[in-house]
DNA sequence: ATACTAATATCA
DNA sequence: GATATTAGTATG
């Protein structure tokens, strides 16, 4: 009898030794009796016979961990303060009789050398004479920075750079940060790549991901394009990882293990010996500090755009006036505002309190097209009312403009246009996506209008003008990248219009010198922002990390709170910046406190911090999102 | 993580 | 006193 210790795949809980009649490999998945259920689990270790009694392997799957995406999984789990078993578990295992660890495409040649040779390929594009430039510098590193504004030709750079991994023999990995942007990208993909790429995302059907997987394991599959998770697929002998639009906080899982997905490429591309490429628009300040920067073009856009800066904070007349313009020289417009549904909040002219989510510190959003309101942050869901709570006073006013009330003042005062709502709620599916894409495409609808959705990859080459409002209230977040956040927000919207031909910006705000400033040069933008981050003691120059306390009893949550905090204390390299009540005081019912620490190294901010970590705080590193 | 158990609150 | 809700603990 072999004694083996393993650890339950999506979960927490520790290490449990098991008993094996035959003798079994580290890394292989196992099912394993737990109480009265049956658990997934991996074998981490063997070990001799242990005090207690132990039970019996159920069975042994065809798949395994090999050694690889077990180290990273354990530097996941340090770092982003996760158990092992949840940190493996966002690797896809690999099936039994396929080492990883070993060149697996020599197995390939030997058994089907005609894998990749006998399928048809278009060649890789040509590129001109600045992406050639910018190619040949990439090869040259191991990891590197490709920063180029939209339309500078960076996915022709990225389609070369896969053409050059598949006839090396080698895969390659290409994250982008939503779902909603693989349709645009999967044709221009399969154009070159045919059958050899895969587009991943975590909402495949089951059927498909397993389809896709043989094509991994036959050879068939050399490139797999995709959001966050196809970072974890298990590919064979790869030699490059693209992390395009590598600013994009939607890389960062907000669920355990909060890990950073283009953080996680670098130390994967290092680990499997992958050349890593990171590319943007608008790099993030870290990007741009830490690594070598490759540049495509001059930083800004070169098409003619007329920037307008404009007051207020409501579709006014010069908005409107431009849109119908446009409309009627038969061109196409954009527009973008940061929240979505009707208007975001109903408050009290009396009393001036927003009417509240009951469990939540938020205004209820509310949605006409569905006759409710609706909390953005539990989904709690209620009947429009018309009176105060506080109060009694009536009727309630709404604030804000949202997507579907902007849609309605356009549509009143521009007749005849069809305007295309681009946004979460309108926006469900791939296929809604893609429908609203080709409408738009084909000139069926004229003004797409959208939230942030608007700004993630999509190219619109035929519009004509931008509007873009709401950045005053980006800038106005508590969030030491509320200025990164809106310069780069009007960066990517600006850059996405007139392509073709010459553009019109409206850009609505407060502080139109701050934009200003840097609209023609984001590399000066980030130089200066960089300036102040060191001034300011924020990353990339120190090491954040928050901790997070939701509890029902809010005197609960205070306790937690402090307790922690008199803990973190005794360590004298961190720094606690603040702690107290989160900016959301209550989501779902659980009162909500922060504690935000800092630390010129990160060394003793993780050692502080697993001296502390327990159950009752969830710690957030490299934190994007202070709410 | 989750099943199970003990402790506590809620209710008729 | 019975039952629902919550807190605590062990799992092999």
């Amino acid at each position: 009898m072999k004694y083996y210790e393993t650890v339950l795949l999506r979960s927490s809980a520790p290490t449990l030794t098991y008993s094996s009649q035959q003798s079994l490999e580290i890394g292989s998945v196992v099912s394993v009796p737990l109480k009265t259920t049956v658990k997934e689990a991996l074998v981490t270790k063997e070990v001799e016979k242990p005090e207690f009694d132990t039970a019996e392997i159920t069975s042994v799957s065809d798949r395994y961990y090999n050694a690889h995406q077990m180290e990273i999984a354990k530097f996941i789990s340090e770092y982003y303060f996760s158990s092992f078993g949840e940190a493996i578990s966002l690797f896809l295992p690999c099936p039994v009789g396929v080492d990883l660890r070993v060149d697996p495409l020599a197995k390939n040649k030997i058994t089907n050398p005609l894998v990749y040779q006998g399928q048809t390929h278009r060649s890789a594009p040509t590129l001109t004479p600045i992406q050639q430039k910018a190619y040949e510098n990439i090869l040259k590193k191991d990891k590197a920075l490709l920063f180029g504004v939209t339309g500078s030709g960076k996915t022709e750079i990225f389609i070369s750079l896969f053409s050059k991994m598949l006839e090396e023999g080698k895969t390659s990995i290409f994250l982008m940060p939503e779902i909603s942007l693989t349709p645009q990208m999967e044709k221009r993909l399969k154009v070159y790549f045919d059958d050899s790429v895969a587009m991943w995302h975590s909402k495949l059907t089951k059927k498909k991901k397993e389809s896709i997987l043989e094509g991994i394991e036959e050879g068939t599959v050399r490139i797999v394009a995709g959001a966050r998770s196809a970072l974890f697929v298990p590919l064979k002998n790869l030699g490059l990882i693209v992390v395009d639009e590598e600013h994009d906080d939607s890389y960062k899982a907000m669920t355990r293990p909060r890990y950073h997905a283009r953080d996680v490429a670098v130390l994967m591309g290092k680990k499997l010996g992958a050349k890593v490429l990171l590319a943007s628009a608008t790099p993030s300040m870290g990007s741009y500090h830490k690594y070598d920067v490759v540049k495509l073009g001059k930083p800004y856009v070169q098409t003619q755009k007329n920037y307008e800066f404009i007051s207020g904070d409501r579709i006014n007349h010069t908005i409107l006036d431009a849109i119908h313009r446009h409309y009627k020289a038969g061109d196409q417009s954009l527009l973008f505002l940061p929240t979505r549904g009707n208007f975001k909040y109903l408050y009290c002219e009396s009393c001036g309190k927003t009417h509240l989510c009951p469990y939540c510190s938020v205004g209820m959003a509310l949605h006409r097209k569905y006759k409710h309101l609706k909390c953005h942050y539990c989904n709690f869901t209620e009947a429009i009312v018309d009176t105060c709570t506080q109060c009694g006073h009536t009727p309630l006013k709404s604030e804000r403009m949202g997507t579907v009330e902007a849609i309605e003042v356009i549509s009143e005062a521009v007749e005849g246009i069809a305007v295309e709502q681009f946004d979460k709620d309108s926006i469900t599916t791939a296929k809604k996506l893609k429908e609203a894409l080709t409408r738009f495409e084909t000139g069926e609808s004229q003004l797409l209008l959208g939230t942030q959705m608007l700004s993630k990859g999509h190219d619109y080459a035929n519009i004509t003008l931008s509007v873009i409002m709401g950045l005053d209230y980006i800038l106005g977040l508590a969030d030491y990248r509320a200025r990164e956040r809106a310069m780069s927000l009007l960066f990517q919207i600006a850059g996405r219009s007139g392509r073709a031909k010459e553009a019109q910006v409206i850009v609505q705000t407060g502080d139109p010198e701050f934009f200003q400033t840097y609209l023609a040069d984001y590399e000066l933008f980030i130089k200066d922002e960089l300036a102040f981050l060191e001034m300011a003691d924020y990353p990339p120059f120190v090491s954040l990390a928050r901790i997070l306390i939701a509890h029902k009893d809010e005197a609960k949550a205070g306790k937690i709170t402090l307790d922690t905090v008199t803990k973190l204390k005794a360590f004298k390299e961190i720094e606690i910046v603040g702690s107290g009540k989160a900016p959301i005081e209550r989501i779902a019912n659980k009162f909500r406190f922060n504690i935000l620490l800092r630390a010129k190294n990160r060394v003793p901010l993780l050692k502080a911090l697993h001296a502390v970590d327990c159950r009752e705080i969830e710690i957030d590193f490299d934190p994007v999102e202070f709410s």
